[in-house]
DNA sequence: GCCTTACATGCCTTGACAGGCATATAACTA
DNA sequence: TAGTTATATGCCTGTCAAGGCATGTAAGGC
């Protein structure tokens, strides 16, 4: 209960590879231990960071549990940084053209991350 | 020499201000110890901090050292962000505009921030 | 009801980091 | 050269978080 910001939850590298895990979409605890590589317990903990965070969602299905991704806090930091963007802004370089990408589709079907 | 990620230095609220206090254009540590309210020992260890992630740039002049903001680290965090943009960006709402603005105009002369 | 599956929580240890104070360093001033 | 200004570093301490293991809990299967 240490009223976590987005920015320290987001230091955790395992936590951030867990919201790569679940950006296309749904995963459940033990496909994350799987893909992770580290003890159950483990991910159940930056799990309950993330949530606690709001930075994901879970589902009960049986004794599963889902967890998905809740973009709100990401937002926050997306508009943390957008004072700084007009640095790098005027350069009309690969990675404006991406964030145009990603602004014109939605699906982003053919996505292969991670 | 932890290697340390962006994020983890972003995780510092103090660097944070610091950035923030750098955004519009150079201080001295004086000065932001000023601005910051914490020991002249304390911020210059933030620098440091800052400097070693290559965040911030230091001029020196006399016995002044005038830092500034180096924005490629954070230009990375807006790459690692990029992904998730998918989630809120089909929503037209005052974030997108926003940075939609920042796209258009690189002087942002009549930008108020903070 | 009992065993198994799927997660969560508690306890413990270790490591790292923030912040304070004292002190070193570097440059300017008289 | 001695003193002052401006900043950096070292040392010390308290705090806190990550990760492992053991165990609790909830839901299904038999």
């Amino acid at each position: 209960m240490t009223a976590t910001t987005t920015f320290e939850v987001l230091a955790e590298p395992s936590r951030r590879r867990i919201l790569d895990l679940l950006e296309p979409g749904e995963r459940s605890v033990g496909d994350l231990v799987a893909a992770l590589g580290m003890s159950q317990p483990g991910v159940s903990k930056h799990l309950r960071v993330l949530r606690d965070a709001g930075l994901v969602a879970v589902r009960r299905d049986a004794q599963r549990r889902w967890y998905s991704i809740r973009p709100q806090p990401l937002a926050e930091v997306d508009a943390w940084l957008a004072p700084y963007r007009r640095f790098w802004a005027q350069r009309l370089d690969a990675l404006e053209r991406h964030l145009d990408d990603t602004r014109l589709d939605a699906p982003a079907a053919a996505d292969d991350r991670r």
